[in-house]
DNA sequence: ATAAAGCCTGTAGTAACTAGAGACTCAAGC
DNA sequence: GCTTGAGTCTCTAGTTACTACAGGCTTTAT
């Protein structure tokens, strides 16, 4: 079947893909990347198949999707039956959390921006954003950060 | 001088700051927070300042300064020669951080309305984000994600 | 006096890589 | 055939900002 296939190192993919080398050996440690074929000295080849998942996982990856989304995505799109609702129902979660970052670092950019111009020139010597950290009433509550900012 | 001041262990310390036990003391250990007195049986003694550096260190992160921000802005409070126009350096180059990250989660939300509304009612047999993430001329690439979206 | 709750240190785990050390392989040139 | 240099191998440890134990003290209340 893919006795004619692509048998590329790990350099050249890289290349190809702009998956850095460790990268793509982290893949196939956890799971996302099959194990290649290796040449007789330990070297692994790699054909069209490792390509187009490779570029599938960083797709998803650009997309925001954590590697346990895409181990997902992955598991469901090899399976051939009806996986689009499924499909649906891991994009539209991960939507919303994109959506609940956007609206915090909105929150936070609305403060940053107000407090940076407040600083004027920079000349002051009590500095407002200094203030306003340490003021008990300040209005510098934002959003629970780690969770949601945690990808 | 600071004799009279509040002595609290840090239980009460996290309850007031709504800041984790655990955190706190890893603030202690990365050097944000000073080691605090200590009871004869070795238990944690918090004073004001302790609070305030607390709060000061907490709403610096909840508007997404890095550990390493937060320091260099501490040490800046604590020089009382005109640190504003050190802290408005600080400042602005996060709030371009924080700008740039929304751009990137803006581009990924569009990407991703777009193909989940693809999806209608999700009973289609081929996934179009799954043929979107495949396909060679896909219009998914995004951004670079990593240094960008760590925070 | 005893029990429960709180606190201590130290270690290890999380996410998604990235960066080395030290050894081995491969292709090319002579 | 030998050497050289680039490429690759495994394994370990570092990154960020916490979080979660384990096993053992301390404090407080009864």
């Amino acid at each position: 079947m893919d006795i004619a296939s692509t048998r590329l190192a790990i350099g050249p993919v890289s290349k190809r893909t702009g998956c850095n080398i460790e990268t793509i050996r982290y893949y196939e440690r956890v799971g996302l990347l099959p194990t290649p074929a290796r040449s007789p000295g330990g070297y692994r080849l790699y054909g069209d198949r490792h390509l187009k998942r490779l570029t599938f996982i960083r797709r998803a990856r650009s997309l925001g999707f954590s590697i346990d989304e895409v181990r997902t995505l992955l598991k469901l799109a090899d399976e051939r039956k009806r996986p689009c609702a499924e499909v649906r129902v891991v994009a539209a979660a991960h939507l919303e959390d994109v959506r609940a970052k956007i609206t915090d670092l909105r929150a936070m950019e609305r403060v940053l921006s107000e407090t940076v111009a407040k600083c004027a020139n920079g000349t002051r010597s009590d500095c407002p954003l200094i203030e306003a950290l340490y003021r008990e009433d300040s209005s510098l509550r934002v959003v629970s950060p780690h969770r949601r900012l945690k990808g």
